[in-house]
DNA sequence: GTCTATACTCAGATAGAC
DNA sequence: GTCTATCTGAGTATAGAC
């Protein structure tokens, strides 16, 4: 009844934003409530089952944004097969804040344990790769290659990530962003 | 004065397979004392300085094994370099059990934190990239070329475990282990 | 060196007033 | 819906006997 203090996005945000510098053990409740203005007792109100149930609503979130703005983007039909590719890559750049930031699904879906988000997880990656192979079709190549391709396209983004965070040089992560460019422009 | 009730290198094996399968924060002590045959109390007789201390020797361990059995094989001169990229591939796959298992000194520099094994991990990286890079010129390709292929080596193979893990398929691992293979001997 | 028993700390979670 | 206050359990770590 009584008013909400703070709007669902705002804390849909402020978690987000904890759990991405943490990991979900390394984010507590305390944090949590610093970061979101709520108290602890005002989350569970919201969250009933928890920090559980707070990472979910994190992965969601996230993984909505994945498909507005990535998956949706590399089939869009009123664009074409170059500028799809421009602005998926664009904003694949921007998720990651450049390569400076990790891949929060893989980080909590890790640390939460697979019962959670293990599925989810496998599905994700297949509808990445699902994407990319469209846009290889639409770039001309055959149905096979275009998924081999796709493959090593999350490769190399996943993989980047992990050598451009270790390395403390977000150039790697930019470099290979060009060269999946590269090789789609290229076919 | 006691004698030891078990061995150091059992002790290690013990912590490695633990902090592999749960990660730091989620390896427990009562459960690297079930799976070390020693009491905590113990434990802390051996590692006064606590789990860090005790994920420390294991990072340190495993470390070790790859200088051994991954960089010294790469740059052995007593083999031709068909050989060593061989062997060293074959070693690398046993490092990550085929693909089955996720790389530990990632794992535990990521929950433990940037502050205890930063450092390690961006040398361990660039011993790596400087390793397959001595491989390229071995095969005849030019330094800038050879280092390239070497940060791309390392890309896929740390990419390749995360999907292959994600899908839950270790085919792509494989794979991914075959195309190094070939892109180096294709040189 | 190893053990039993215990201390300490802090996390996640809940009760109930407002 | 939000809050203060509290509970409970698990985790790391220690003390001190043997």
């Amino acid at each position: 009844m009584r008013p909400q203090k703070v709007q669902d996005h705002e804390v849909l945000t402020a978690l987000t934003k904890v759990f991405r510098a943490k990991g979900f053990e390394g984010a507590s409740l305390k944090e949590i409530a610093q970061e979101t203005g709520l108290k602890k007792a005002s989350l569970y109100h919201r969250f009933p089952d928890g920090k559980k149930q707070m990472a979910e609503a994190v992965f969601n979130h996230v993984d909505e944004w994945v498909v507005t703005n990535i998956f949706k983007m590399l089939i869009n039909e009123d664009l074409t097969p170059e500028e799809r590719l421009g602005k998926g890559i664009k904003n694949i750049s921007s998720l990651y804040k450049g390569g400076s930031e990790s891949c929060i699904l893989r980080t909590l879906s890790m640390q939460i344990g697979m019962e959670l988000f293990g599925m989810q997880i496998q599905t994700g990656m297949k509808e990445w790769i699902n994407h990319f192979e469209k846009l290889g079709l639409a770039f001309g190549l055959a149905k096979s290659e275009a998924n081999k391709n796709a493959v090593q396209t999350l490769i190399e983004i996943q993989g980047s990530l992990i050598v451009s965070e270790g390395l403390a040089d977000q150039s790697v992560f930019e470099k290979t962003l060009k060269r999946i460019k590269n090789r789609y422009q290229n076919i």
